[in-house]
DNA sequence: CATAGAACCTGTATGC
DNA sequence: TGCATACAGGTTCTAT
């Protein structure tokens, strides 16, 4: 569930609780959120038991802490993750809580998932193949092992679009599942997808190669845009899943222009949103500003856009 | 190799 | 009311 401006946005709101603080005893109930870890939950537990966290850093969906002993405890939130931090550690164990660590200034910070597709995982680090630092958050050319497969995310001061841009226009699958692909470029999911291909006119089903150079700018330009303007509003919440570390939603679906609005008017041209099913993910889209062909070779586009 | 589809979970909403 | 189906902010494994 969560997409890059609700893990930054989380990122931020542990940053001055979590950072410069030890983890003085740590619990893993859930054996499934810790599948990833050599040796389970007990594993996880003794490696962050006793560990001063020195940063939290983000890459994409990805959030890690680095901790004096060299490694970085790993956290991904996958679909209904969440990292919520409370007083003390009297506060009985909540439904889905599957891990709960108590920090050196009286607070804790548990792991929620009611979905369990989010992990937890001790993980030592490989050095950044272009030398630059890992993510936000980060101060190292290092990057946590199990972090190390995905791209670069379009925040990241290291983000190279023309690379992003080239490899999308080798590809026959639709632009949509290329800009969820968190090994070309990370931090983008459904939400952000829909919205960033909506905003550069451009129909999720077209073929990656099919997409003109200036679109695929376009759409990442838009993304980066779309995701900092979340990131300023505290991420988008539909519902209580999506909270930040203190609990609070946020406020950017007053925003969304096509996500979960089927039926409701383009705010460009007043037709109808409709949705499909791109490989097993919605897609929303605005069928007269996101038409299927490439500009150029359809009439009424053409026509719109001289209009 | 690139691409498509299933699998992994729990909960809610909708329709019959 | 019960039951069946579809769908949900994601990733990863398997099959073709």
């Amino acid at each position: 569930m969560p997409e890059l401006p609700e893990v930054e946005t989380i990122r931020m709101g542990l940053l001055p609780r979590l950072v410069g603080h030890r983890i003085e005893d740590a619990h893993v109930w859930g054996t499934r959120i810790a599948r990833a870890q050599t040796g389970g939950p007990s594993a996880l537990e003794n490696q962050i038991k006793g560990r001063r966290i020195d940063a939290l850093a983000r890459r994409g969906k990805f959030l890690w802490a680095e901790l004096d002993s060299g490694s970085a405890l790993v956290f991904h939130l996958g679909m209904s993750g969440q990292l919520r931090i409370s007083e003390g550690d009297a506060v009985p164990r909540a439904t889905h809580e599957h891990a709960r660590m108590t920090l050196d200034n009286g607070q804790s910070l548990s792991f929620i998932d009611q979905r369990t597709f989010g992990r937890l995982e001790v993980s030592d680090y490989v050095d950044t193949p272009d030398g630059q630092v890992a993510g936000w958050g980060s101060e190292r050319r290092s990057i946590p092992r199990s972090a190390a497969h995905i791209g670069r995310d379009p925040l990241d001061d290291a983000f190279d679009a023309g690379q992003v841009v080239s490899k999308i226009r080798q590809s026959r699958s639709p632009i949509k599942n290329l800009l969820l692909n968190q090994e070309l470029v990370s931090g983008i999911g459904n939400i952000y997808a829909d919205e960033a291909l909506f905003a550069a006119g451009i129909h999720g089903l077209r073929m990656g190669k099919n997409v003109r150079r200036y679109e695929v700018e376009e759409v990442l330009d838009d993304v980066a845009e779309i995701m900092k303007s979340a990131i300023e509003v505290g991420g988008t919440s539909f519902d209580a899943l999506y909270v930040n570390a203190d609990g609070d939603p946020g406020y950017f679906s007053r925003s969304l222009a096509v996500y979960g609005l089927v039926g409701e008017p383009c705010v460009r041209c007043g037709t109808p949103i409709e949705r499909v099913n791109i490989q097993g993910r919605s897609h929303h889209y605005c069928p007269t500003c996101q038409p299927r062909s490439k500009p150029g070779t359809n009439l009424r586009f053409d026509r719109l856009e001289q209009a």
